[in-house]
DNA sequence: AAGTATATTTAAGACCTCTTAACTAATTAG
DNA sequence: CTAATTAGTTAAGAGGTCTTAAATATACTT
């Protein structure tokens, strides 16, 4: 009854929905909040990785090292970031996020938690229950692609 | 067995991991198409929208008619949006996605569909169903209340 | 030790966004 | 018909991003 047909329409009803929520949600939470988009993956990027150094925050906009390094100085004169001196290697630089830092992104997962959230209140328990099933299993297989995905980042 | 905690903290895991994606996600393919944020919200919502006017797109935006009308200038020189005369009112002006504008925003959606379905690789029969069932559930849930939210616009 | 490679920063220049303020044109109210 | 409102544009100025090119400092190589 269930094909892969089927499986790619909600996949795709669902990717177009969220997508564009997420697109207005974004950059409203960047306006608010005085920060761009590039700033706003880079905080989010720092909060999974824990610590990097700036080509890498470069690698992962696709920009130069240059506005890379730009940008991070911006951030870290309104106190998101701490760039500190790499011990084990002078040259490059160690960036964290400030405990303010920490606090805005947590700020921007909950407005994208609230807008779920108010999708669940409509839901009877049945449903909510196949609803935590799926999306347990979604960020587990996620996290799962996203470890074995580690060469993507040098392959890139 | 499954209380409001567990639901919220499948969300949550979920959300984040959405987020971070999403970020990354649109960032990099804002810049591979000389597009900014602004410009790629704007084109997703009247992709939804069909058709509005300027000051429309600056509401969604939560920006000034000024800014709103010089971006979609630029948008238009580049040949996404056709900007005509409103034919009700001929102060206002009808903004729509050209074949261009429709192409890129498709093209937009693919990329996280494919970021979903590399999930779904992964996952067997069953787990996939149950993924259908509940994305399909959150896809009609939000339909309802977008549409019972229109108040939320004014209000805003 | 000398030369090369790596990590980051700085500076100049192009372009985008946003705001405020001033302006045009069309609609609606009185 | 005049006055006020509404839709949109334009211009100036501040600030962000990105690129290229040049500069600095540290690490690695031979």
């Amino acid at each position: 009854m269930s094909g892969p047909t089927e499986f790619s329409q909600a996949l795709h009803t669902w990717s177009e929905t969220v997508m564009r929520q997420s697109l207005h949600d974004m950059v409203r939470f960047c306006k608010s909040n005085g920060l761009t988009m590039p700033q706003l993956s880079t905080l989010y990027h720092l909060h999974q990785a824990d610590e990097c150094g700036v080509s890498h925050v470069g690698e992962h906009l696709g920009v130069t090292n240059a506005a890379a390094s730009q940008m991070i100085d911006r951030l870290v004169q309104q106190g998101y970031i701490e760039r500190t001196e790499d011990p084990n290697d002078r040259r490059a630089k160690q960036l964290k996020l400030t405990d303010k830092g920490t606090a805005i992104v947590q700020e921007g997962i909950q407005v994208r938690r609230k807008w779920m959230e108010n999708l669940s209140r409509v839901l009877t328990v049945d449903e909510q229950e196949s609803v935590i099933e799926a999306l347990n299993l979604l960020t587990s297989t996620f996290q799962k692609l996203e470890s074995g995905q580690t060469k993507q980042f040098h392959a890139a």
